[in-house]
DNA sequence: GTTAGCACTCCTCTTTATTGAGTGCTAATA
DNA sequence: TATTAGCACTCAATAAAGAGGAGTGCTAAC
């Protein structure tokens, strides 16, 4: 059987009106509220051929059709007309100074889940290869020594080392060059036995002190490559009763306090499976990997903020969410985050 | 009327069997699982009386009695025996070297929840007034200038800045003695206008970069000055039925998610009203001053992570949780936090 | 090919028993 | 005077039965 013109109207006044309002679409309605002019028995003989091709689907014998997981794909795929979203908050939002990454990405993930009413997550935005940029050594105290270490990216970590031996500017201001002579532009791979021996002879008697650095090096790399994420929104589940229900919305919950299956999800949108062109990914019912959602629908999309540093944002609602509006937001914030990059690197 | 021995024995028993099951109490299972050998019309004339004294109540006619606010209460005041519960994984976990307040707090909640099935929450330590300890400017490349600058306690803020001039390493060392001999020491109210006009001045041409630092500083101790609060375990209120429908759920977690009542509760605690020998206060019910918990139940507990660093931890479950567990567990950790603050001095 | 008409299905909501745990009260007992 | 046995009564919870209605599939006519 084909799916001809009149089917896919059919079918679209069908998904449209279950978004919105949840509720199994009868014949009598698609036939009132369409221009096709057709009487719901007609609709009928249609609407069990789509059935039969396993775009809709009956929930019981003598009630009304709801689009199964194909249908949405299809909608998705070929009938979903995005709506260009203006995210206002977001604008002004964007525009104060933001120099902590954390920050932003905290409010993109609650302003994004304020304006779409859907669950909001985003994952920091990461480099494959961290490489070392810059170290700094200072004391703060008799006691104390601060490790400041900057990797490409310009992300920053710090530690403070307690040290036993009084140190003189001189001796830290040697330490500082001979740490950064050697291990700047290197990533925690390139750091090898052989490197870090030599500098600890070349250090003398401070050689304690360099292996803490190195230390500290090493976990700062690994801390930053482990994936940040931040969500919000997760009580807006409630709002849909197909979610609200005990156990889902406790499996739910409990996905996104864990995070960690979050990161495996919007990682997999990361590495770019499918729809390369335009970082937008939509996972339908049981199309997503992680299994508390297999009643949801996700929609990820990758960000990217220069130099290759890229994340994902996604967003989790019903099956019956309003794709139009969830893609349009998405992209529009895709573009600002885009030009908030292209912004700070200008100023 | 008094409340006699024979009462309290009663009242005990009502409130310790309705912990452990949920479902309100009758005459007869008191009769049988008490030594008191009474029969359950007797106990049916004590129970009419200590409902008269408001200590328990009727959910309807024909139930069993269930503890009133007020029975919870006195059971907390007066009959709780503390379970000295051994929190295991707690021990192994603090041992791990933690530079990170972030890290620990976070362990601590998840742990915490872990163990007690409840909801937790964790305040981070706070001075009252924060002092500049030292600020250090580094070049980080041709544009951008590091600053890096430590507060009381040892909590470190970066920022990165542009700068359009070159700047030679002279010129930021000299700018480094200018910012540590004017601001280390001061609070923020300490640094006025004065002190700012008279720094730029000595700074001449880099006058810019001194404000730049100066705005940085100041965003660095209000940021400390806000509360940041973790949380952990909030789909544990699911186990609970009366916790668990739809409104009272999605109300709790948005509390949860939102963090900003939260810290109005922990710091309540922190303030010290009641309870200030053992930093161990016990919210029942209507008691709490969050709305969306007037069914909970809510323990607070302040730590100390020495030089009057203050924290709050809170725990929030039904109403009929087990205050024995809860608040034993709670000072083990209290003890655990202080101990590793020694340790880790000592170190 | 389209439509009107009708019997049929099955969910939903309401109404009506039925059950059972637990009470309060009274009268008998120690 | 305190305790207890006994009994009628209450009321939530559960089950069973019935009414209503939205929507379907099918057939026959247009």
């Amino acid at each position: 059987m084909e799916l001809d013109e009149r089917k896919k109207k059919i079918l679209q006044a069908v998904i449209r009106n279950y978004l919105e309002t949840g509720e199994p679409v009868g014949s009598r309605t698609i036939s009132k509220y369409t221009d096709l002019n057709l009487s719901s028995a007609t609709i009928r003989n249609e609407m069990a051929d789509l059935e039969e091709m396993g775009y809709i689907l009956q929930p019981h014998t003598s009630a009304g059709r709801i689009p199964s997981d194909k249908g949405y794909r299809f909608y998705v795929d070929a009938m979903m007309e995005e709506k260009n979203r203006e995210v206002v908050e977001m604008n002004e939002l964007l525009v104060q100074r933001q120099d902590k990454m954390e920050t932003l990405l905290k409010q993109v993930a609650r302003v994004l889940a304020q304006n779409t009413q859907y669950a909001t997550m985003i994952s920091a935005p990461q480099t494959k290869r961290n490489k070392l940029k810059f170290i700094q050594l200072s004391k703060v105290d008799e006691e104390q020594l601060l490790a400041v270490i900057v990797i490409e990216g310009n992300v920053i970590k710090n530690n403070i080392l307690s040290v036993q031996e009084e140190l003189t500017d001189e001796t830290i201001l040697k330490l500082n060059i001979l740490l950064n002579t050697n291990l700047n532009g290197l990533t925690i791979d390139e750091i090898n036995l052989g490197i870090i021996s030599r500098m600890k002879q070349q250090a003398g008697t401070h050689g304690a002190i360099v292996g803490e650095v190195i230390d500290a090096v090493a976990e700062a790399i690994r801390a930053e490559e482990d994936l940040e994420i931040y969500t919000s929104g997760t009580n807006n589940i409630f709002r849909y009763p197909e979610l609200a229900d005990q156990q889902r919305a406790s499996e739910l919950i409990n996905t996104f306090e864990e995070k960690q299956l979050l990161g495996e999800l919007l990682q997999e949108t990361t590495a770019g499976n499918g729809a390369e062109t335009t970082g937008i990914q939509v996972y339908i019912g049981e199309e997503t990997p992680v299994h508390s959602m297999k009643d949801c629908s996700v929609v990820t999309a990758t960000y990217e903020l220069g130099d290759g540093m890229k994340g994902t944002i996604g967003i989790v609602g019903p099956k019956r969410m309003d794709y139009d509006k969830v893609v349009g937001t998405l992209r529009t914030i895709q573009t600002q985050l885009d030009e908030l990059y292209r912004k700070k690197d200008n100023d």
